[in-house]
RNA sequence: GGCCCGUUCGUCUAGGGGUUAGGACAGGAGAUUUUCAUUCUUCAAACACGGGUUCGAUUCCCGUACGGGCUACCA
């Protein structure tokens, strides 16, 4: 077996990927690619019951976006280990489950659900298990000739794992060292369920070994059944080329206890998903960070910066910087609080080295269908001069002066200039400013103060009634920038329209 | 309940037997910006607790507490 790094984003299509998948999904890559590995999509669809519409499609589409992509798998072509949606290796599971059976690691169990409840009910804290599979209906209990009689006549039945009543089941985890839980803690899970669909446990180590995965990089929530797979691989006879295990750490709630999980999102006011997701029963929206005016690059430097960290005090990444720094060792093992002000830093530190020509390419759309259609150029000086204020590309809606004069200024900011009335003169300030159509910032702002000081306006008096006038706020960009970016004609007509209103 | 994993500023984290316990976000103060934003300077803020081991422990060990996960014919 080749010692090659093999590793697998494993996503159920039960809904859309929260950004803790997304983030395992970018470790798995990060891993991948810093060691000239192989990064793998595979489906894992064993449960028909849950299934969501468009889920498998979504979690293509929020790869390609955040700019991981998969080399082999659903979506994204085949290597050679097609197909990659366990629905479709459905066949296969039988055969490996049916070797466990003939070498005595695995039985059959025709427990019906009322059987279970009923043990249940009567055996506090039950589990199938060494101790108590005596009182089931299975393959261990029945007699052959009964067995036999069942299985001719199509009956249900589940296949499930014997397990040792009490042994030590010991394994290496790379984040968190070494690993024991006794079988007794175990209990016989069902590795084949009666639709003849391998459950989770048996599918993830077939299909594991299958593809010559290398390293299992997967969340801390399936630590606990990693002893199992161990098993599985021992019992297959395969422990010889088992993957190795590394178990990150959940991501939690921003407030309170938990893992992060979908509901939080929309009761705390953010994202939780990569991509805006409708589902397809209820129409129910989640709200996706793409939508959200975040940019995908950013998105990935703030995720693998939860439950990992470079070891120096750099924080901004590009992604060939993230796969050049990234190690199993720097991941820490406490689960990490999802904080939402964070991310928005590191959005707002993406824009800013944007440069004017690409922020204005990706606001293009949202500018022209609110404001209108925009000259290239205007554009991007226009965005150039609010790119420290964005946080979110949308945010660029907040900046409507830009690209529409204001037709009714608000009570508030003429108030505060109420006092320029008798002093300006429109008239004269418009031919002062034909002057100045092709000066630099430095000389439109000395000769502002100039007009201001010949008029007997106090500068601050003449500054403050400009940038009402060309924004409608008390606040925005330096005058000298905004004439500069509306030009002598804009300005005039604003500082006009808006002298009116005095 | 049982089992497993974890615990450094409010949050993300660095560090590791002897350190002024470092950085970032958020927060406070100030400077620059005629405004706001940016930028810069600066302040406040942490080793969960109790026992060991040791000359010395935040760092190693054991308990306790707390947090998280798992405990399905879900993944």
């Amino acid at each position: 077996m080749s010692s090659k790094v093999r590793v697998r984003f494993a996503p159920s299509p039960t809904g859309p990927l929260h950004i803790g998948g997304v983030r395992t999904a970018l470790y798995n890559y990060l891993f991948a690619k810093k060691n000239g590995g192989d990064f793998i999509l595979r489906i894992e669809d064993t449960d028909q019951n849950r299934l969501v519409q468009g889920a498998e499609q979504y979690f293509i589409e929020t790869l390609k976006w955040v700019g991981i992509e998969p080399n082999e798998g659903v979506g994204f072509g085949d290597g050679n280990f097609a197909p990659y949606r366990q629905s479709d290796r459905k066949d296969s599971y039988r055969q490996y489950a049916e070797q466990l059976l003939n070498a005595d690691f695995a039985y059959y169990a025709f427990d019906t659900e009322s059987d279970l409840e009923q043990l249940k009910a009567t055996h506090p804290n039950f589990k199938y298990d060494a101790n108590t599979r005596e009182q089931g209906k299975n393959s261990l209990t029945l007699s052959k000739d009964e067995v036999a009689q069942r299985l001719a006549n199509n009956e249900h039945y589940v296949i499930r794992i014997k397990l040792p009543s009490d042994e030590d089941v010991k394994f290496h985890d790379e984040i968190r060292g070494h690993v024991t839980v006794n079988t007794s803690q175990m209990d016989d899970k069902v590795l084949l369920k009666s639709d003849g669909m391998p459950t989770y446990h048996l599918a993830n180590v077939c299909d594991d070994y299958i593809m010559q995965i290398s390293h299992v990089i997967r969340g801390e929530e399936w630590l606990p059944s990693a002893p199992l797979h161990v098993l599985l691989y021992r019992y297959f006879g395969w422990e010889k080329s088992m993957p190795k295990f590394a178990h990150l750490p959940l991501l939690l709630k921003p407030d309170g206890n938990g893992k992060l999980s979908k509901r939080d999102g929309d009761r705390l006011g953010f994202p939780i998903f990569p991509l805006e997701f409708i589902d397809p029963k209820t129409n129910e929206v989640s709200s996706g960070y793409k939508q959200s005016g975040y940019l995908p690059e950013a998105v990935l430097n703030m995720l693998a910066f939860l439950g990992w960290n470079p070891g120096t005090e750099q924080e901004i990444f590009s992604k060939e910087e993230l796969i050049e720094a990234f190690s199993l060792e720097h991941i820490h093992k406490a689960g990490a609080k999802f904080d939402f002000e964070k991310a928005k830093w590191f959005n707002s530190e993406y824009i800013k080295k944007l440069s004017n020509e690409e922020l204005a390419g990706l606001v293009i759309e949202t500018v022209t269908t609110k404001f209108g259609k925009q000259d290239d150029t205007y554009l991007a000086n226009a965005v150039g001069l609010v790119k420290e204020r964005l946080v979110f590309l949308n945010d660029i809606e907040l900046f409507g002066y830009l690209f529409q004069a204001t037709d009714n200024y608000a009570e508030t900011p003429l108030s505060k200039i109420n006092n320029i009335k008798e002093s300006f003169n429109v008239n004269n300030f418009s031919d002062f400013l034909q002057q100045q159509t092709n000066s630099d910032l430095i000389s439109i702002e000395t000769s502002l103060k100039e007009f201001a000081t010949n008029n007997n306006i106090k500068v601050g008096d003449m500054m403050k009634f400009l940038r009402v006038s060309l924004v409608g706020e008390l606040s925005g960009p330096t005058i000298p920038e905004l004439i500069h970016l509306f030009g002598s004609e804009e300005t005039i007509n604003r500082v006009r329209n808006c002298f009116s209103q005095l």
